[in-house]
RNA sequence: GCCGGAGUGGCGGAAUUGGUAGACGCAAGGGACUUAAAAUCCCUCGGGUUCACGCUCGUGCCGGUUCGAGUCCGGCCUCCGGCACCA
């Protein structure tokens, strides 16, 4: 290692470019594959390519660096990766509205955004980076579709999607957000086509009973997947339809209504509405109002059912507010105990008969406003009546079981995965279709089908695949006659659902390599941003069990320990007439354009659209990775959001310098001593102790990194005070710099690493072990004893440490304070704790 | 509505198991150095009250447990996040 002296002033740029290239070349952040110590694998969300790094995806990554440094210097085999969500939309955009082809531009955003990151000072692995566009990574991705297609977790059916006009692509029910597209905003329609799914509903209870298992998770974030899951327990039951052999199954989670019914309900774009409805007009205005929440719209298909519990004939409709794809897509009406049932009821006039009350054997109410949908006591419910609701969805549900009318049964909101996109930059799905064979699977050994390069992307119509006629025009391979490829890709959740396996091996070996996976998987830490709590999670949970019955992994959660980071926010500036501004938009309060007051909008997420948006590159460019790195790691601790402030920047770019300043002040001094650090005593050995254990101690805990760099700078701040007078204290002080070198290493990397070139062991201080403490060492000789009266506090008095209860009692009681306030008093109880304080408390104060 | 989470100085935030509330930083004020400014260094910094030693109030609100509550319990209020016509 280059040996060095120090520069007078703190020059991040430069001690940075140089140790980044160092770390690089000298192959220290590379994972070994056949280490004894104990594993550690550390992972960030991989991101998507879309251009540029932003704030969020550095604080991000500087959390797991730390994280990584961190448990590198104790001794773990750390496995820290970094990749690419490389296939997507964006890319495809790009093409549509610059010519661009989405393979030029994604690979150029790589490596553009592979400088920015490797700017901050992160210690990836790079011979392991995943780029999930390129044919290596996402043949397997056919694979994986080849072997569910194999055991009937990969179907294709015909389904209503959500369908988004303007991006002209199908919408998983989870990028649907309140009615429209999550990516452009446009309201989302129905449209029926043909799709592929995964059948990820086959491991709902498995799902969901492995939530139990999640303890290093937020558990904000358990609760969201078991949210999304959504089990409820009802029955489902048949009403014949009168006069026809047609039945109509509904689900109810609430069979103790059972005889509250008055009418029937069914989705309108149920099979059956079509069937019995006489008046197709009205039926067909309910379905264009399927999915709109504001209003509930139905009509009378002409039809009775007969509820078989009383065989009572009620009406059946056809309403927009019923879902199809849940339970069975119709439900039986309870209006008096649904307020869903009961506005319908009063918009068209309806029955509402009430069966619950809430005082055993009350009378119903005459006028009811609302559905009552509280517990309570049956009433009007033949031989049920008078039991306890909650008794009553028992003995109902067994009823209608031993009466064969229907069975009770488990639902889950959790659908099957529509998987479909009729996009070009995606994994081509590895089907064609065959005259004679139907849908065939691509041969294994057949992988990758390479998606083409020659596309035109119009950004309109269907599937741009389907306009390469070398891409869809194959041969059957059961039967070898003409056939047509499936020009659908995948749906880009498939490529992040695996992606931390692939790591787990390097670039050129073997990608499923069973021994590399077992030695790295499941991930330690997971670290990324709350947005992907849901889709991103739970598809990678759903995939690591797929993976492991097919036998390539041993493991059931993928993920032990998951931290969700804050987010960057900052201040918003508005002007009433140019809208959102730039700070330099603003002078002295006022907008630059039109001298208009600036109004200080709320802290946001920090977005190019608001304006309030600081990029990685001028906080590198100005003060260095290191106090972007100190900055966002002191502002808050990492699961909460922080606020950008430049004058907080300015505070870590200053205690960096103060630390350099410092040592540089001393360097001549120090560098030459040799330190046996047992031999060493005084104040501010104690404090070097006491700081390693505190820093020790709050990232352990909870990977509170806040506190740990607090209590560096109270480390620093104590060295600075410091006078050294002979050669002992100067070794004294060398430790201090040593220990606070080391210790400041996984957030400051670059700072320490160029300061232990002068005062470490001449390796890099990765290489270096985390400092150890001596919990002797760093025990107080003297304690403040905090002496209370009836529990406030009364004294303070300096104690020798090691006094024991008596002692402790004495001095609080001679204290002259004390004396005064307890003389001709009773002291009816003294309570002692240890090392901290006396409570004296006074009979009758 | 349901499910999570959080309310502490001017601000970001500290406070292992109940035991000195406000660490550390930012901002602010004062001082030193300087021709001056920047940078740096030193001091002050929750409210009220007092010339002062002090006293007193104070962790969203109300109550409780305890010698002692930011921390535990009960009941509210507010804010943030997620889900929501899921029958």
């Amino acid at each position: 290692m280059e040996v060095t002296l120090l520069d007078e002033k703190y020059n991040a740029l430069k001690i940075e470019s140089k140790w980044q290239k160092f770390w690089q070349e000298s192959g220290l952040n590379k994972t070994a594959s056949d280490s004894s110590n104990a594993k550690f694998y550390c992972l960030e969300m991989f991101p998507y390519p879309s251009g540029k790094i932003h704030m969020g995806h550095i604080r991000n990554y500087v959390i797991g660096d730390v994280i990584t440094r961190y448990k590198r210097m104790r001794g773990y085999n750390v496995l820290h990766p970094m990749g690419w969500d490389a296939f997507g939309l964006p890319a495809e955009n790009a093409a549509i509205n610059s010519g661009t082809h989405p393979s030029k531009w994604t690979f150029e955003n790589i490596e553009y955004m592979k400088a920015q990151i490797n700017k901050i000072g992160c210690s990836y692995d790079w011979d392991r980076e995943v780029t999930t566009c390129s044919p290596e990574y996402y043949k397997w991705n056919q694979w994986f579709f080849i072997q569910m297609l194999k055991r009937g977790l990969a179907y294709k059916k015909n389904s209503f999607v959500n369908w988004c006009s303007h991006c002209a692509t199908v919408l998983a029910n989870e990028q649907v957000i309140d009615t429209r597209c999550w990516r452009c905003d446009t309201v989302v329609e129905q449209k029926e086509l043909e799709q592929w799914f995964f059948k990820i509903t086959a491991y709902a209870e498995e799902l969901l009973a492995a939530c139990d298992t999640l303890n290093g998770w937020p558990q904000h974030v358990v609760a969201m997947q078991r949210n999304w899951i959504g089990k409820s327990r009802g029955v489902e039951m048949s009403f014949p339809i009168d006069g026809s052999d047609l039945k109509i199954k509904i689900f109810t989670t609430r069979p103790d209504t059972l005889f509250g019914a008055t009418f029937v309900c069914v989705a309108p774009i149920h099979p059956i509405a079509d069937i019995i409805t006489d008046d197709k007009d009205a039926l067909n205005d309910v379905k264009s109002f399927y999915g709109n929440e504001e209003e509930k719209r139905g009509v009378f298909t002409g039809k009775y059912a007969i509820n078989p519990i009383n065989n009572e004939k009620i009406p059946i409709y056809a309403a927009n507010f019923v879902l199809m794809d849940y339970g069975t897509g119709a439900i039986m009406s309870v209006p008096a105990h649904d307020q869903r049932d009961f506005d319908f009821a009063k918009k068209y006039g309806l029955p509402v008969r009430e069966v619950i009350v809430r005082e055993k054997d009350a009378a119903p109410s005459t006028d009811l406003t609302e559905a009552y949908e509280d517990e309570g006591y049956l009433i009007n419910s033949g031989q049920f009546t008078g039991l306890h609701n909650k008794t009553a969805i028992e003995q109902i549900g067994q009823h209608i079981e031993s009466a064969s009318m229907g069975r009770v049964v488990t639902n889950y909101k959790l659908r099957d995965w529509g998987i479909s996109r009729q996009r070009y930059w995606g994994t081509p799905i590895p089907v064609v279709y065959c005259k004679n064979c139907g849908v065939v699977p691509v041969k294994e050994e057949d992988l990758p089908v390479i998606l083409p390069d020659n596309v035109t992307l119009k950004g309109m119509g269907g599937s741009p695949l389907s306009g390469v006629s070398d891409f869809i025009n194959t041969t059957c391979p059961t039967c070898g006659s003409a056939a047509r490829r499936e020009t659908d890709t995948m749906d880009t959740f498939v490529d992040s659902s695996w992606y931390f396996v692939r790591y787990c091996s390097e670039k050129d070996a073997a990608p499923l390599d069973k021994n590399n996976i077992d030695l790295f998987m499941p991930v330690d830490q997971y670290i990324g941003g709350v947005e992907h709590a849901v889709l991103h999670l739970l598809y990678s949970r759903f995939f690591s069990r797929v993976l492991r019955d097919i036998g390539i992994v041993s493991f059931d959660e993928p993920f032990k320990n998951l931290l969700t980071q804050g987010m960057v926010c900052k201040e918003t500036l508005k002007c009433n007439e140019h809208g959102w501004l730039f700070p330099d938009e603003t002078q002295n309060g006022n907008c630059i354009h039109c001298k208009n007051p600036v109004v200080r909008g709320r802290t946001e997420k920090m977005s190019k659209s608001k304006k309030n948006l600081v990029t990685p590159d001028e906080i590198t460019g100005r003060y260095g990775a290191d106090t972007a790195r100190v900055f966002s790691l002191f502002a808050a601790p990492p699961e909460k959001d922080i606020e950008w402030s430049t004058q907080g920047v300015e505070g870590a770019y200053r205690f960096l310098n103060r630390f350099w300043n410092l040592l540089y002040t001393y360097a001549d001094k120090i560098k030459t001593i040799n330190i046996n650090p047992e031999k060493l005593s005084g104040k501010l050995v104690r404090k070097t102790h006491q700081t390693i254990k505190k820093v020790t101690g709050s990232i352990e805990r909870d990977y509170h990194f806040n506190t740990a760099i607090s209590a560096l700078m109270e480390l620093l701040n104590e060295i600075s005070a410091f006078k050294p007078a002979d050669t002992a204290d100067y070794a004294s002080l060398k430790f201090a710099f040593k220990s606070l070198t080391l210790l400041l290493s996984p957030f400051a990397p670059h700072l320490c690493e160029e300061l232990w070139a002068l005062i470490g062991d001449g390796r890099s201080i990765f290489l270096a072990q985390w400092p150890a403490f001596d919990e002797i060492a760093a025990k107080e000789e003297e304690i403040e004893l905090v002496v209370q009266i009836n529990g406030k506090v009364r004294a303070k008095t300096m104690i020798a440490a090691d006094s024991d209860d008596k002692a402790v009692k004495e001095a609080a009681l001679s204290h002259e304070k004390i004396q005064d306030s307890i003389t001709g008093k009773k002291i009816k109880q003294v309570h002692v704790i240890r090392g901290r304080l006396v409570n004296i408390v006074l009979d009758n104060v």
